[in-house]
DNA sequence: ATGACGATTCAAAATCGA
């Protein structure tokens, strides 16, 4: 098995932060990193600064001003596709193949304030968003072997992806309808949530916090579980560690998110995958 | 209940984020 460390970061603007992109780069050296919130036209990306560190091979998927998604990568990405759910041409989606592993970049409508999808469409947008994800991972998931998801899903599945369950029922990220909808996602498509594998609940695990809260998100740490990697089964089975990487949001103007990073290519190989030495 | 902050956009106030 092949060493490599994937990561996602949703950058709330890739031009604005691009040297943000490049130190994270040259300090976590992951070999993939899925992007999203890039706000960056086709043709704009920065793909300079990136080169220059060593990642050669950029797949976006962008539009002006809202969304945009890319996947930046030291090795070659081939097959770059998109897909366009809810037909709204929106930018949410980039997948490329790297190392023969299917890698996928994705952007889950926010849904706006209230979660009422009949007096709110962009929650309605998101509900309908989350049920083509669906049928859409379930085919690409039997498609595509090995494969790895990662992205902003906006939702917090579990009550340890939230810093107050019972507070955060009734706000949209948070609420059953999201939480039941993407437990189903997960399961229908018999991917693995590669985080929860290594930091299992009750313990609390956060991506996002507020810009909201001014300079305490540290200290009131009242954040959420949005962004995720999730892979096939047998490539979990050599996920190594996962990490959490809070040390961007205390950065100067950071973005709202933090990356999370998986290394895969582990000493951890499970017996009966361990080839000629395996005695049965 | 409200607003707090931040990025983007035919450039001032609106929209989006979550």
């Amino acid at each position: 098995m092949q060493k490599l460390a994937f990561a996602t970061w949703n950058i709330n603007s890739v031009r604005l932060r691009i040297d943000q992109v490049v130190e994270f780069l040259k300090i976590w050296a992951p070999d993939v990193l899925a992007l999203q919130e890039t706000k960056c036209p086709p043709g704009q990306f920065p793909t300079r600064k990136l080169r220059e560190v060593g990642y050669e091979h950029v797949a976006e998927c962008g539009q002006k001003g809202y969304h945009g998604v890319a996947i930046v990568s030291r090795h070659p990405l081939e097959d770059v596709q998109s897909h366009n759910f809810c037909g709204m041409g929106d930018a949410r989606h980039v997948s490329a193949v790297v190392r023969g592993i299917r890698v996928h970049s994705l952007y889950v409508p926010a849904g706006g304030e209230l979660p009422d999808p009949d007096r709110n469409p962009k929650f309605a947008h998101k509900l309908a968003f989350l049920a083509e994800m669906r049928e859409w991972l379930k085919a690409e998931a039997a498609a595509a072997n090995p494969v790895v998801l990662m992205g902003d899903l906006n939702v917090a599945p579990y009550e340890c992806d939230v810093w107050d369950h019972r507070r955060l029922l009734r706000v949209v990220t948070h609420t059953p309808v999201e939480t039941d909808a993407l437990k189903g996602i997960l399961a229908e498509s018999g991917m693995v949530d590669v985080v929860r594998r290594h930091i299992p609940a009750p313990r609390k695990i956060f991506t996002w916090w507020s810009y909201r809260g001014k300079d305490d998100w540290s200290r009131l740490d009242k954040g959420r579980r949005l962004d995720h990697v999730w892979t096939d089964p047998a490539l979990a089975e050599t996920s190594s560690n996962v990490e959490i990487v809070r040390t961007t949001r205390g950065w100067t103007r950071p973005s709202d998110h933090v990356p999370v990073m998986v290394r895969f290519g582990a000493q951890r190989v499970p017996a009966q995958q361990g080839g000629k030495n395996v005695r049965r």
